[in-house]
DNA sequence: CTGAAAGCGCTAACAT
DNA sequence: ATGTTAGCGCTTTCAG
């Protein structure tokens, strides 16, 4: 036989108080008499109430969880992210429900009319591709959303993130300084506005200061994958590519690997420079240099701004911009 | 001013239908005339009307949620448990909510008390410590419970796992084989009973088996993390030994990198054998040896557990062991 | 400081 | 095949 659940109604009745004043000594209201709080407080200890957070919900209309949607579970660079925004979230009394996106953007769309129709209070997206259709999703909920470790062109949703396109220029400026016109810029999908408009632009404006000209064949487009990375090593060698930047770590570990494995010396037949400064640049050797961000940070802030525009509609809303930085670690000669 | 929302309610007015129809299209039950089912729908799309999950559970209790509590997202291990256990899931078509514990026990026991609080259906459990008081936690709410990739010492828990002891009897026998009595066991704090117990034991009957005797010192116990590792590699080679199993991947590519940046060969003067067969050790150079387990399998496995023991609460509870192997790669000589 | 009562949006008998 | 009516467990006015 189901036990039956004990609810703030038993907890009333025990304690001979109204369901009210269990109510308020539960969420902390002090309009409650010292000894009646007492009272409660040892029924509730006795009886081992739980109170039910769904019940709560609709009461209340206010759930206390976000929703965070992250594209892969597997990859460090949102792993590490959601380490801040849980930390954050946890800080300020919200729960989390994280949502697999699996980089598709069905699933995508599918995830977020869960959060949606579980009445999260607000959701950090993470991931490049928030199609027009999941934007619409958002707006019609009238939910809070704060885009983390990317950037999407619609200012709706604010971004807390790093200048991309900087970051990317600063790289391949140091490529260039070793390998004059022989650097490649190996991407993710460039669909994507990270990509295709960011990191992109930035290898333009870094070829652009100091006259290399633009060389369409340089610019290798993938679908992120360390196995994709991994194949391409020798083709670009034979291409006579001596260096790359490289948008994500995934793609980066495995070019080099690829590298390494075909007899290729990393940095000294070909340098390359991560973008995200995840585990990975570091477990792998040669050591890869990289663009830094503060991963955990970005997370952090993106909930912190989050919990604003949940309690006050009307925060400004503007990308937020944190400094990246770079390491010299093995895979560029110094 | 606050966009009135639209409930099952209005369409039911809109629709000229009671709330009864509208729940009963919106459920596919099948007991309504065609026409009124497309009535509703049409004005179920004009309204752009969302189902509120938070009143269905609370009618009907059920939430069609499972808590998936993980001990570290950015583990590899247990993210490509949770790869399994969201698709089987979304198969059948419940949601999942991911909650981080960190390592932690206490702040398990509050992201559990948060999963039980939400009315989760029931929870899947990847981690190594299940305290009583957790325990406790989750017989009160008498909830479905299955443990992923791990092991706890309490019949009421059922465990989808490998067999841990007979797996790292046979990375210890392989290791014996080359190195005698210089085979070392660096572990993962032994008071989980994955360490102490199953693997552990594993080492000391491939120990017997081969006549070695045990010696205390070769069992080096650590935080298990990959610090932890890499700081390692000089003290147990001065300590004579000449290969370790290692019971996780982060402290054997840790393990390796502290060797390898000290100048010492894996595998020619030291041999390794990881335990999960994770990502790791493939970016890894040289490549890991490992056990191989299906870490997709154990999550989608656990899952279905599970989906059965919420629809059927008298479903047996013992473990269930999946398939183990073993992949020769580049840290043990053939 | 406390209680009564009206919902929150939906499901689930029970009627018809 | 459809409607009526109680709740689910809690929060929140509103009185007092």
């Amino acid at each position: 036989m189901e036990k039956q659940a004990v609810t703030i109604y038993t907890v009333a009745r025990e304690a001979r108080v109204s369901m009210a004043t269990v109510s308020r000594v539960v969420n902390g209201n002090p309009n409650v008499k010292p000894a009646t709080r007492q009272k409660v407080l040892d029924v509730i200890k006795q009886l081992n109430y739980r109170p039910n957070a769904v019940a709560r919900g609709l009461a209340s209309k206010r759930t206390t969880t976000v929703g965070v949607v992250i594209p892969d579970i597997t990859n460090p660079y949102s792993a590490e992210l959601a380490l801040g925004i849980d930390d954050i979230a946890t800080m300020y009394k919200y729960n989390i429900i994280l949502a697999n996106s699996d980089y598709d953007s069905e699933k995508t769309l599918k995830v977020v009319r869960n959060l949606l129709a579980k009445q999260v209070d607000g959701v950090i997206f993470m991931g490049n591709n928030m199609t027009e259709e999941i934007k619409e999703e958002f707006k019609n909920a009238n939910t809070p959303v704060v885009v983390a470790g990317s950037i999407v062109d619609d200012k709706e949703f604010p971004a807390v993130r790093i200048d991309y396109r900087k970051a990317a220029k600063e790289a391949v400026d140091k490529l260039i300084d070793h390998n004059k016109d022989h650097v490649a810029l190996v991407s993710g999908p460039l669909k994507y506005t990270i990509n295709g408009d960011e990191k992109l632009g930035g290898y333009k404006d870094a070829l652009a200061a100091k006259n290399v000209k633009y060389d369409e064949d340089l610019v290798v487009e993938t679908d992120g994958l360390y196995d994709s990375a991994y194949q391409l090593g020798k083709d670009l060698v034979a291409k006579g590519i001596k260096a790359a930047y490289v948008t994500n770590d995934h793609l980066a570990v495995g070019l080099m690997n690829g590298l390494t494995d075909n007899g290729i010396k990393v940095p000294d037949d070909f340098e390359i420079i991560a973008s995200n400064d995840t585990k990975y640049t570091r477990l792998a050797r040669p050591m890869l240099s990289s663009i830094t961000q503060p991963l955990y940070d970005l997370g952090a802030v993106a909930m912190r701004l989050l919990t604003k525009r949940m309690e006050d509609q009307d925060e400004p809303e503007s990308d937020v911009i944190l400094d990246h930085g770079f390491v010299d670690r093995q895979s560029t000669r110094g």
